[in-house]
DNA sequence: CCTCATATG
DNA sequence: CATAAGAGG
């Protein structure tokens, strides 16, 4: 079972890049999409059925902006929609399938890039979902939880951590929380397997050919909660795939 | 003497084609850009410095919108920037060049093809346009009055006239503007030379291959007051120079 | 350095 | 069907 997320930065855009010949290729069983910026129509998902995947959206309110998206070629016996906090919801930033024996959680956390207001809106968000994670974790029997986190939490998972020692993503206040956020029960995947290797990063800027110089960030992640644990048999990037400043990140369940 | 108006739908776009190599090749002794679309930070017109132009620009206020420039290679022996009414000249669409013996005004006119409210403000402007000119045309020793009328007056000047009985830019007021706006004493140059020839346009949408099938209008034109018709040695269009919906318009004068 | 929406043509 | 600004990243 191949889980995938991968924010697409505007679904159509990607899609304009042969993200369907990648999809057909790469097989995920779930494919989780951030940022995938609807626009006033509504997306044309066509193509992901067309290949087999019950397809469920969650795009913001304004268009253009922000939205996620689930593709699942099983059938999910639950789908959930937001987080039932308008604030948050208007933003289209979670989207859950429930299967038989865990769950998919699939989530766009706010940028803090754009300035302190987005950034304090950012780390309220944090907190507002490990606490909702809590809730939802004991009414599920498993949970992966998957998506662009705009965060990471080791001097490992940036190019530069010196000087992104205030960057955001790199705050000590996000670095805390994603350590907080393990100790409720999780585990990232990619640290688990394959481990503390350095140099794989999931974001890289458009600017100055970071990516052709692997300057970048681990900023999308799975977390698997720790009763799944048993079950990850892999874990990680596809940094040859170029649809996006992005990559896709996937975790493998037995 | 060759004089040219071309409307260049945003001058960093059309350098980006490589206008500067036409021009180069073009050699007009006088240039009237329309829709220059300056952005917030000034034009960078030291490409036509370099060929030997002297640069006059009267930008829109609002970036990316509108705007007229004149590249002269003679010396002007005076340059009046706008209109001197207001609601006009923030939108940049007349400059005057003054020569020895006669002046080139390039004229931006405003187009009526997004609702009523820019149909009725471009009549006000053609009424007081042609006010305008009354006024300068007894101070001046020769007037050329060339640009993007945004308007035409006969059958000839469209593909589709019929069609276009009431479309901004061939309404009956319009037409019959055109007409009074002669009878003050102005030859149409391309009508005086080459004359009555179909199938001569200056504009033609970038939808459905319009062009590739010359389904356009005539809305760029080089008004010559009568006193200088004699001077005219030719005037025509340049359907093959492309880096805008429009192409450029010629007059030569002895 | 990108994508997208919007204004304007 | 284009250009360009602007928001957001």
């Amino acid at each position: 079972m191949k889980i995938i997320t991968y924010n697409v930065n505007g679904l159509r855009s990607a899609l304009g890049k042969g993200l369907l010949d990648w999809v057909a290729e790469a097989q995920p069983d779930v494919l989780c999409l951030q940022e995938i910026k609807a626009g006033r129509e509504p997306l044309d998902v066509s193509g992901f059925e067309a290949l087999g995947y019950h397809a469920y959206l969650h795009p913001a309110q304004k268009p253009g902006y922000s939205g996620v998206a689930t593709f699942s070629k099983l059938l999910p016996k639950n789908v959930v929609v937001g987080c039932g906090r308008e604030c948050y919801d208007t933003e289209g930033r979670v989207l859950r399938l429930d299967f038989e024996d865990f769950s998919v959680l699939n989530t766009y956390m706010p940028s803090g890039t754009s300035g302190d207001e987005r950034q304090a809106f950012k780390v309220e968000w944090l907190h507002f979902f490990r606490q909702y994670v809590r809730e939802l974790q004991a009414m599920l029997p498993g949970l992966l939880i998957g998506g662009d986190f705009n965060c990471c939490q080791q001097d490992i998972d940036l190019h530069n951590p010196k000087a992104n020692q205030n960057s955001p993503g790199f705050t000590p206040e996000e670095r805390r929380w994603f350590a907080d956020f393990l100790a409720d029960g999780y585990v990232d995947a990619f640290r688990h397997h394959p481990g503390a290797v350095p140099g794989h990063y999931s974001w890289w800027t458009f600017r100055a050919g970071a990516r052709a110089r692997n300057v970048g960030w681990r900023l999308d992640h799975w977390l698997v909660n720790a009763g799944l644990q048993p079950r990850i048999s892999s874990a990680g990037h596809l940094p040859d795939v170029v649809h996006s400043d992005h990559c896709p990140v996937f975790v493998e369940l037995i």
